[in-house]
DNA sequence: CGATTAGCTGAAACCGGTTCCAGAAAGCGG
DNA sequence: CCGCTTTCTGGAACCGGTTTCAGCTAATCG
């Protein structure tokens, strides 16, 4: 039963209109006013009820971002950024987790509508746009990430996999490797599917055809076994390229347990460059993608189209690059064998 | 500009309180009555506001949960036991960072309180007793972590250490270990000040009194730095404790890099079992701190407390156990050379 | 058959703020 | 000295729901 804005009005011996106006520093309040306002404030440790506020005001000073799971470390970085900024601006941040379950991604844009959230940031591929239309026909504005093109209430942010992708495939070309295989995620994800690409075609221009592509979930167990089937096939390539950091470090893991040495007998290469890779053995050469960045630029994209009168939403690219460990090395000069 | 009640109503033809006793499920209302208001909300697809719903009922459906950084691997999983455990009974969670500033952190106290949150959970260690009160003041339950004692309004999730520490002890006596030294975490952390006491005592009792202590903060490259100091003491030991994982993980780095091989040379041991643990090469050797349960148990011990007229807060403990993998050894048998 | 009761619905007060509008007092130019 | 503007304050409507209270109808009971 915290005081209300009226005990704190009746006990200043001003009106209730007088006590707003003091704490929204709206003009034309005597200094004196204000003063004895501020000491019952004080007094009373009196705070607005934010819910009050939002109701009267009709603005929710609320924006949604919308990830799959908090667990994931793709995650984090995301959050901070787009969290700092909204704080920077006085805005506060409804964070939202889809599970990766289909339901959930209902009861998520549901809660998003019914917070009223100025606008959302869906940083996960696992709501496509189709489940957005329920926000943007209520007007609140949308970024989601590599889903062109952009458009009314929506924009787009792009990660170009592109600059990342060829240095590295520049970088395994110059350590002499022939032969490579990939992992990538799973099937139903658009960013997997189009890293996955991006990959394939690359390496194929380059003459490094990859001799087994594989899709996997985003999870190190699944990187785990896709490995051993990589192992299993016909020809074991001497670099592998995984979909993200987290199948490239099962897969280190698997490899290990093989007898095969990273990256001695084999090269690791990963996307994302989580927090971990760096203390991953041997630390993992990945593309990185600058993911607090992606979370300011999220928000910022928001901000815009709030400012635009027909709401026009844009498409932003983020470019990635190439973060050189120990996970790739020469290749090695005589066939591996398995000692198995 | 979302649909009101109030048209709906009108649409259904009506009234504004029957249309709020549909969506409630609130007794005596016909089928008939009650099919024909759903159909216009299916129809205008609408939605409840819950600023509104907030402030009639006086009551906020929220709950906080305030963590001293995102990015930091050590909350994920409470957060996600929290906030399922949350989900699942029909409440949000809004969480905070602390970013170990203590201006945020007062910042932080005060959102919660403007936002009206039913109980908050405070699961970092930078926030003591003396900062909650302005939330106890206004009768919103806390629970704290290693903060005894528990008290009206606040109760206390207390993690016993001693159970891991013991076996983590006994385990490297097993393996023959006789010199041991600590890199703790920061002294001004009331968690890393009885983890190193514990540690330090029950190192002592064990004949195995550390050839040194330090503290470090909790980030990775302080666990590195810390680890050069311990290689240039007198006497280098042969097993390593460290105050989490992320310390143990910076050490290991660093310990390779200075060409002293892990766990052959010198075995080490972290505290908390983050994701990565098991990643780590070698895969570590570490105290579990159950943070899923944590989690649960906290939103649980908020729950009970509002239940309870008289607000009395409770103390629960959580047991921690040793996870033993590749990290710790039997100790070598030659005096440590370093070559430099 | 009249009175009571159960089932259903609407009017209106209320939650705690914001803001429009009007009015009072003070300052100022003519 | 009058009228106009500027500065300051209060009254009251409003945001979008929930909930109390009362009223009305149809069913049940004595």
């Amino acid at each position: 039963m915290p005081y209300t804005m009226r005990e704190v009005a009746r006990r200043a011996g001003v009106s209730l209109a007088t006590v707003s106006r003091v704490l929204n520093n709206t003009r034309y309040i005597s200094e004196e006013t204000r003063a004895r306002v501020l000491k019952v404030v004080r007094e009373f440790n009196y705070f607005k009820n934010l819910h009050a506020r939002r109701l009267a005001t009709g603005r929710s000073d609320l924006f949604g971002l919308v990830v799959s799971e908090i667990a994931n470390p793709y995650f984090p970085e995301i959050i901070r950024g787009y969290q700092a900024t909204a704080w920077n601006r006085g805005f506060d941040v409804l964070l939202c987790n889809t599970e990766y379950d289909r339901e959930r991604i209902q009861a998520v844009m549901r809660k998003l509508r019914e917070s009223d959230v100025r606008g959302a940031a869906i940083v996960t591929s696992t709501v496509d746009r189709s489940m957005v239309s329920e926000l943007t026909d209520t007007g609140i504005p949308v970024v989601l990430c590599n889903a062109d093109p952009a458009g009314r209430l929506v924009s787009n942010i792009c990660i170009d996999y592109g600059p990342g992708i060829q240095s590295a495939i520049q970088h395994v070309v110059e350590l002499g490797h022939r032969s490579a295989a990939v992992i990538a995620g799973p099937g139903g994800n658009r960013t997997a599917v189009t890293i996955k690409n991006a990959l394939v075609t690359g390496l194929t221009t380059r003459g490094l055809k990859p001799v087994c592509v594989l899709e996997s979930n985003y999870r190190v167990d699944a990187g785990a076994s896709a490995v051993r089937e990589v192992l299993s096939g016909q020809q074991t390539p001497t670099v592998l390229f995984c979909g993200n950091d987290l199948i490239a470090m099962g897969a280190m893991s698997a490899l290990e347990e093989s007898g095969v040495r990273v990256p001695e007998d084999v090269s690791v290469i990963g996307i994302d460059d989580i927090f971990f890779a760096f203390l991953a053995r041997p630390p993992l050469t990945t593309i990185r993608v600058p993911r607090e960045q992606l979370g300011i630029k999220a928000f910022e994209a928001l901000e815009r189209m709030l400012k635009l009168k027909r709401k026009k939403g844009a498409n932003y690219t983020l470019e990635t690059d190439l973060v050189i460990r120990r996970s790739t090395a020469p290749v090695r000069r005589h066939q591996l064998k398995i000692s198995s």
